[in-house]
DNA sequence: TGCATTTTCGCAATCGTTTGCACAAACCAT
DNA sequence: ATGGTTTGTGCAAACGATTGCGAAAATGCA
């Protein structure tokens, strides 16, 4: 029994009290041009038969969805998800809905996504770009259109954007200043893939971290993640214990990473943190949950969301400010068990 | 420099060829009435000249937005996520997109999300309810008008939608089997809510299995959790192990809650699987990076975003179709470490 | 050649809401 | 009373695409 009532329109409104279409639509928005009477009456019946305005007519009239897209290259992903979380609920308070897609990284992928939001008509576009990505014609197309679009965590500087991004530098630089903290002298660092703009700049903290400190500073102890999976961080682990000049602390680019090095370290009896200090990136629920608990640089992902769906609601809105601001979050370290070699 | 520039309609076209605008409409779509001269002529400048139909204009014609509508509790959750990650793989191939909202599992902000929806408009709506969500008035919503639910993994039977759900009772019954087999006699279960569905389904596979083995039962070993956290993991698993008769294998509703156990048990030297068997649920990230790996049962959530969303786009194509079908997905034991006792 | 089809196309209405403009009624001041 | 302003309302166009219907042009057949 599929209740196809018609919905109430306001033609029927104007029917029913006798009184024209535009009045009606005047009288609901409380024009000041309609007498206080009329809107009584009107917004009355409105609310009596529960009347709801056909939306799909008013954004069309508008020319505008309250729709905003955002594009992730996995969804299946602690921080992604985070980021998402937060996009979601900045959007709706501000009275807006999240159309979500995904490109696995694949450049193919992320064009056929954003097609079809630009298709549907978002509003705006909030976009993590994939590996691929290099110069985004497709979202050229957005800004074509007047459709604002703005990048967060993985970005790229060849688009005329504002951007949200974490200070993957300063986070870097703090989690490895914090192993020297406590008293690890070698420390290598597991990184992710070179053209990735996120894994250089925390490679860069690293690199600057171990140079003010004066600490020894061996190329093989920075290794390149090309899938960034627990896998590698096993396999890297083992690279470098077994080398002849073995570190004593390692950062990894990632929890995930961290954790396959943690399985390598227990697996061979070393002692963490007593033997070997480590310490991941991004806080994700891993981290907490394993033995013994990482420590890792919170990324605070949900405040990302919400930022980067901030800065696209303002640009909605005004249309013609050229904004290219660049908002950077500032990390948090998460000390935990597998660093605090001083009370271990 | 936004450029602003006014996208191409069919009146532009009607002009510039010298034809009308319903001619050009019907072109573009191949209509039989048309020639064929005229259809080449019409495409090729559609075509050079970049035309994209206006979908506002065309949805609001239509009536229909090719919007999916999906609320879960929970985002940042590695099944949710896996679902929607699925659902958006499936809409995307039929030319929908998803609109994605949670409801922290609060009714409240169920309410809001899926309003939001209806007046955004979606054509249908995937939903996984919140714990909070009984009679499900908001969800009546969307069938009086007209709009398609499809629930999946938390579900109502009060609702008149279809269903796809997990075959928890049949996961949870061949996991317990799993662990009878290895040789595990005094099987502990930690349970969540009575009031959710899933959580009585495993219990009730559990209880079943045990029961069909003729082995030892004990009220006592049947522990519910509230929050599936792993820290109830642990405290269960310091409850049941601490008791006058102790189970030597665990069953938890979720890895989570698992990994909690896995953490009490390794603190206090119990050998994995040797002393104690222990066997999750949903096969998260998190149970294959585990020390030992966890056991565990795979849930196959993108299969059930795929087949929920199907049924979505089925209904939302014939209206009146009246559809309660129940589609129950069929779960995959996964069999790791932390259960192999004869391996161990 | 004349009439009946068939082919091809345009007119105009429609979806529901918004909004510029005109206009009538009511009011005020001179 | 006259002219001018204010107040309240309706008319009609517009947004862009779709579609039923009618009509002109082209074709077929006798």
């Amino acid at each position: 029994m599929m209740n196809d009532k018609k919905k109430l329109t306001l033609k029927d409104i104007g029917r029913e009290l006798g009184i024209s279409v535009s009045t009606v639509s005047r009288a609901l928005k409380a024009h000041p041009d309609i007498a206080e009477e009329t809107i009584k009456l009107v917004k009355e019946y409105a609310e009596t038969h529960n009347y709801v305005p056909n939306f799909l007519a008013v954004n069309f009239r508008k020319n505008k969805t309250f729709n905003i897209g955002l594009i992730v290259p996995e969804l299946v992903h602690h921080f992604f998800s985070t980021v998402i979380s937060g996009a979601i609920s900045e959007a709706n308070r501000q009275g807006y809905n999240l159309l979500v897609s995904q490109s696995n990284d694949i450049l193919k992928d992320e064009i056929l996504a954003s097609r079809a939001m630009l298709n549907s008509s978002v509003d705006g576009l909030l976009i993590s770009i994939s590996n691929e990505t290099v110069e985004g014609d497709h979202l050229r197309e957005f800004l074509n259109e007047g459709k604002p679009v703005v990048q967060f965590d993985k970005i790229t500087d060849y688009l005329p954007t504002p951007k949200v991004i974490v200070d993957d530098f300063d986070g870097a630089y703090s989690a490895v200043k914090h192993l020297i903290d406590e008293g690890y002298t070698r420390i290598a660092h597991i990184r992710g893939r070179e053209d990735v703009k996120n894994s250089s700049e925390r490679c860069a903290g690293y690199l600057k971290a171990i140079q003010d400190h004066n600490l020894e500073s061996d190329p093989d102890w920075v290794k390149v993640c090309r899938k960034i999976s627990d896998q590698e961080g096993y396999d890297f682990a083992k690279e470098l214990m077994e080398s002849k000049n073995p570190p004593n602390a390692i950062f990894c680019i990632t929890d995930l990473v961290a954790l396959g090095v943690l399985r390598y370290l227990k697996e061979k009896g070393y002692h963490i943190p007593k033997d070997v200090g480590l310490i991941g990136f991004s806080n994700w629920m891993l981290s907490r949950v394993s033995t013994p608990q990482l420590s890792t640089v919170e990324q605070h992902g949900f405040q990302m969301g919400v930022d980067a769906t901030n800065l696209l609601i303002e640009m909605i809105g005004n249309h013609d400010v050229e904004n290219l601001k660049t908002v950077e979050i500032k990390t948090e370290l998460v000390i935990r068990e597998s660093t605090t070699l001083s009370k271990a």
